[in-house]
DNA sequence: TTAGTAAGTGTTTATATTACGCTTACCAAA
DNA sequence: TTTGGTAAGCGTAATATAAACACTTACTAA
């Protein structure tokens, strides 16, 4: 038991952990095996524990879903409506994570008794605040596109400018114009050849890049 | 006493209070009476309480400092470092306010001894991480300046162009044209003429203009 | 009437963004 | 080995946006 003169409430991390897959933008659901709101979908996410921060605990949770480290996380915004827990006060500090399509394998945690991806516009009902969380998410993610180098954290190591250009496209829900594209992705500065090519069907191969600084995200303009 | 089964944070609130004062961007801090860091400045802020949200909790802090409410307030970060507070584990959920400058008038709190406006370049050193939430702080009001009209909250209701471009200048550190000023100014479609006129000193009078919609922040671009 | 002050106003130039089609390298089937 | 199909790769002209720049106007006070 722990005892506090005031009242305290708790404090959890749930994430929103975006992916591209399918030519979709989709993300990650757990389907809640406990109360309450059991068997109802909800983002990824728990307690934080005492001596850890809040990135750490959502750190935890990414790896224990999906198995991942070293993945693109930012903080969203943290949400506070007295009566967003039916169980108690509970404020939760939501994540967003992106992850590259190539790494995703996903791990059932213990509370939850399945796991999957959705896309944005065919998602369930959701548990407590969640969906407002989701839409912030998104909304967060579409406009850093256009000012930060984001985009590259849904790619590999090794990317070709047309996977480069479907990413945009995709959370942009436009298309692009291809040599437009490639003459802004190049003037950025922060991506090289890597002098490989991709031979990938009955077509010329094409060039592989990489990022320069892999990790980091540039605010670009 | 309370109790749980699990321990619990501490939740406060810390607000960044920003107005314009002297032609220097200045933000508000208190002198703190009581331990820890008693008698360090830091940013106003407290715990909150369990029936209001964060937002609410912020308001009534701004109000107890300033008397002021119907300001400006945005959510900023939130700080979880497990020993930024040596009493107990406290995380904070930091906000950022703009206060416009003919509305400022200061009550001294009860957890304060003094309190007082500090310029950026002269802020004293700072109590907990106060000073790296300041920081970002000032980065996020100096990034918003450029795509959105954030900048209008440090006005009266009426003002001129000329007192909007002093905002800007001083915020950005630079000077700026005034005929590419005014006519970015007005082809936002945010602001229109009172009809009315200043006269203030041996020259022309200049026009007074209002935001269409006050107390909301369009994004632009 | 004159001198001083800040308000108010357009045009030109430079830079950034958008629109747009053909050639190249490779594969597979005739 | 030639031919047809596929996506990769590439440059220029048109338009839109941003930056540079100086004089006239309305008022006050001496």
């Amino acid at each position: 038991m722990f005892q506090y003169e005031y009242p305290h409430p708790a404090v959890t991390v749930d994430i929103t952990i975006f992916t591209i897959r399918d030519n979709q933008l989709k993300l990650l659901l757990i389907r809640r095996a406990l109360d309450p709101y059991r068997g109802r979908w909800a983002l990824p996410g728990g307690f934080i524990n005492m001596d850890e921060d809040l990135e750490s605990a959502a750190r935890r949770e990414l790896a224990e879903e999906t198995g991942l480290s070293g993945i693109y996380l930012e903080q969203l915004y943290t949400y506070s409506k007295p009566d967003r827990d039916p169980r108690e006060r509970v404020i939760t500090v939501a994540y967003y994570a992106l992850i590259p399509s190539d790494k995703l394998r996903l791990y059932a945690a213990t509370d939850a008794e399945a796991v999957g991806w959705f896309g944005l516009e065919e998602l369930p009902k959701l548990a407590f605040d969640h969906a407002e969380i989701v839409t912030t998410a998104h909304e967060r993610l579409v406009a850093k596109l256009d000012y930060s180098t984001l985009g590259f954290q849904f790619l590999a190591d090794e990317f070709t400018l047309m996977e480069l250009q479907r990413v945009y496209e995709i959370i942009l829900q436009e298309e692009l114009d291809k040599r437009n594209f490639r003459k802004w992705a190049l003037a950025l500065d922060q991506i090289e050849e890597t002098g490989e090519q991709r031979r990938d069907g009955p077509h010329r191969p094409a060039k592989l890049y990489r990022v320069k600084s892999p990790g980091t995200v540039a605010i670009i303009k």
